[in-house]
DNA sequence: TCTTATACTTCGAAGTCCAAAGTTATGGAG
DNA sequence: CTCCATAACTTTGGACTTCGAAGTATAAGA
């Protein structure tokens, strides 16, 4: 009984809200993203295996999924070195680095509380 | 080639490494768990009805298991009324509150670059 | 020719999320 | 006494996500 129209959402409360907060938010609410996103952003840059290394529990096509939404989103770069064996690095871009930035308090509550 | 067992987590880095982080971060790890969380904290109690208000995008159904999954993970707290019609409200607990004040740098930064 | 190395992709099964309909309980209208 | 209304869920079947394991591509070096 506060708002007047029908679809606006309901965020009129002490306090800011976050009513339906979409983009990056849902990019980041997936297994393993905040992780990968602190892992990545703990070194320069980074190989598949050694994502891999640093998250045993996930499985290769869940890594591989979630670098590619992430390059999508604008969160990390991919450089492809043109060699055989091929290498390929990741890295955090400023938005990803930003992100981490805003995560790491929770991640280290987390750690701290598990 | 940097740790010498098998087992042991790749975490001899530069800076803090959040590894094979499990735990609160897979409670929150799951669709609409962080806006949960945050909604629920920018109230002082909260009926199941309002929180689907500020959730319209999100089912019934996983509102409710989110709930679940929170109260089992001791973020939040669940009192009933023996009313009729049955009346419930929920509240962030301490851990919960810890949590949501972690989470709100992260939630206001993709607010405002959705 | 065969092996090695890296970075994935593909596969079928298992788990998660969806909208819509159903459940429980009882006070009040007709 | 029967029916409806209300709140907070639960159930259902189908679509989407994640899983581990196996397969693909490339070319240098034995």
């Amino acid at each position: 009984m506060a708002d007047t129209t029908a679809d606006t959402p309901v965020c009129d409360v002490e306090g800011t809200c976050y009513c339906p907060l979409t983009g990056v938010i849902d990019t980041l609410s997936r297994k393993y993203a905040m992780q990968l996103v602190s892992i990545i952003g703990a070194h320069d840059t980074l190989r598949f295996a050694e994502i891999e290394e640093h998250l045993p529990t996930a499985s290769t096509s869940t890594i591989s999924k979630r670098l590619d939404e992430f390059e999508d989103a604008g969160l990390i770069s991919r450089t492809q070195y043109n060699e055989i064996p091929p290498r390929v690095e990741y890295a955090l871009t400023e938005e990803g680095s930003e992100v981490r930035t805003r995560l790491e308090p929770l991640l280290e509550w987390a750690t701290e509380n598990r």
